[in-house]
DNA sequence: TAGTGGTCTAGACCACCGA
DNA sequence: CGGTGGTCTAGACCACTAG
C-alpha cells in the first residue's frame, strides 16, 4: 500500500474488526496517529473520514473519535446480508456455491443496450446462475456484460471470481455501482429454482456496475428468495 | 453557508441539476474553481469529492471532472423512488399526503428498546401513518421515537415535517441512517391499507436513524406497495 | 510538454467540549 | 483551560493523459 491514508484506514479498520477496539472505545486522536504513522493531521483525517462514511466510527469536536456498533457495518451476515457494495470490496460475491445454468453470447436488446451504453444488437455475455448456501438456492442471477470491455470470460472464470479476473487479470479498476431494489411476485422460474410457493415473493436487485472511467461494464438482475436475503445500507449525511 | 467547500459543493450540484452542465460535460478544474471562489485547491477537491460520492461526477487524472448520467442520482423519481438518505436531505419525506392512523405513547418492547438503545418499558411514541400519492396509498409507516430525545411531538408536527422540527426547532443534527430491506408476503393490514391482493407482496424497509452523536432517535418499519416503490443506492469504491 | 487530479505537508485559526 | 476535531492555506511532488 503506497498511499498513506489508505494504510491508516486499513490498519484501523482491521483493529476495529478484530475487536482490538470495542464499541464505544476512543481511538487515537489525529496528532497521536500522525506521529505513529509519520504523517500530518490531514492525512489521518482523510483515513478517519472513510471510516465515518462506512459506519465504523463517529467523531465529535472536543471529544474524539469513537467506535460504532458493529451492527452498522454488517459484514457478518445473519442469514445472507448484502452490504452496499460489499459484493465488490470483500464478501458475498463468489461466496457459497454457484450453479451455472446458461453461458452464451447474445445480441443486446434495447434494455441491455441502454444500461450498458452500447448499441442494440452488440454482442453481450448472457450469464444465468443460481447461488446456493448450504445447498439451498437463494438467488437467481442474470448478468449481461459486453465482451468488448471484458474479453476472455470462460466457464472456469465464472466458477471462480469474476471480479478478481476483471481487476487483476485484465487490470481494470471497478469504480461504482447503481443498485435499485423492489419486491415482486415470484414467477414460475423463481418458484422452481428457489423452491418458492406461488404466494411467496422475491426481492429483485437491478445493478449497473461501472469501471472507474464511468463506463458501465455489467448489467445484472438478481431475484432473491424473500426469506433468505436482506439488503443493508448505511449512509452518512454530508 | 459559512463553510467554503459546502458552498462550492452546493453551487456545482445546483448547476448540474439545473442542466447548466450536461451529461459528459467537463466542469472547471480545481485551480480555476479555486480562483473563482477565492480558495485553495484542497478546498475545491473536498467539494468535488462529495459530488463523486453522490454520483454527480467522476474524475480522472490527466483529464478532468465530468458530469455523470442523471439516472445515477435519482432525485426525480419515475414512480416513487427513494434514494439512499434522500428522506433526509431533500425529497420524499413529507412528500404527498399522509394519513395518521395512530399516535400514542407506549412502553418499549425488547425489539424497540434494542434498536433505540433504551431500556425495555421506557416510553416511546408509537406513530402509524399511511402515505398517499395522488390519493393512492403506497406505504404504511410504523415509527418509534423516544420522547426523552425528541420531546414535544404533536399531531400537527407529524402532519408537517418531523425532520424540520427535529433539526430546526429542537436544534438537533441528524447524522446517519442504517436501512435494511427485504421482500415479504402482504398481511391483512397491508392488503387493506395498500389495496393489495392476497398474492401481492410488500417491500419492507427497516430503518434506524441516528443523531450526529451516534444516538439512535428513530426506529421505523415501512411496508411498501410492491409496484409503487423502488429503492435506489449509488455507491463508490473507496 | 502542459494540464489535470491524487497525495501530502506544516502550519494556522476556529468551534466545541470537559474539567 | 487544554485537547479534540473542522476547516483552510500555499505550497510541493507525483501519476496520468492528451496533443
Amino acid at each position: 500500500m503506497k498511499v498513506k491514508y489508505k494504510a491508516i484506514y486499513e490498519d484501523m479498520r482491521n483493529r476495529i474488526e478484530s475487536g482490538e477496539y470495542q464499541v464505544g472505545d476512543l481511538i487515537p486522536d489525529e496528532i497521536t496517529m500522525g506521529r505513529r504513522f509519520g504523517c500530518s493531521r490531514m492525512t489521518v483525517k482523510k483515513a478517519y473520514d472513510i471510516l465515518v462514511n462506512e459506519g465504523y466510527i463517529y467523531r465529535r469536536q472536543g471529544q474524539g473519535s469513537f467506535v460504532l456498533s458493529h451492527s452498522l457495518k454488517n459484514e457478518k451476515k445473519i442469514e445472507i446480508q448484502e452490504r452496499d457494495l460489499t459484493g465488490f470490496s470483500r464478501g458475498t460475491q463468489g461466496e457459497g456455491q454457484a450453479k451455472l445454468l446458461r453461458f452464451q453470447l447474445i445480441f443486446a436488446n434495447e434494455e441491455i443496450a441502454q444500461h450498458l451504453k452500447i448499441r442494440v444488437n452488440d454482442p453481450v455475455y448472457d450469464i444465468l446462475r443460481v447461488r446456493l448456501l448450504k445447498d439451498r438456492p437463494y438467488v437467481i442471477e442474470q448478468t449481461y456484460m459486453p465482451p468488448a470491455l471484458i474479453p476472455g470470460v470462460t466457464e472456469e472464470i465464472l466458477n471462480g471470481s469474476l471480479y478478481t479476473y476483471i481487476e487483476e487479470t485484465l487490470g481494470l479498476r471497478i469504480g461504482a455501482a447503481q443498485k435499485t431494489t423492489w419486491a415482486d411476485k415470484s414467477n414460475e422460474i423463481d418458484q422452481q429454482e428457489l423452491w418458492l410457493k406461488e404466494t411467496e415473493p422475491v426481492l429483485v436487485i437491478e445493478q449497473v456496475a461501472f469501471l472507474d472511467n464511468a463506463v458501465p461494464f455489467e448489467y445484472s438482475i438478481s431475484r432473491h428468495h424473500y426469506d433468505l436475503f436482506r439488503f443493508s445500507v448505511y449512509s452518512v449525511r454530508h
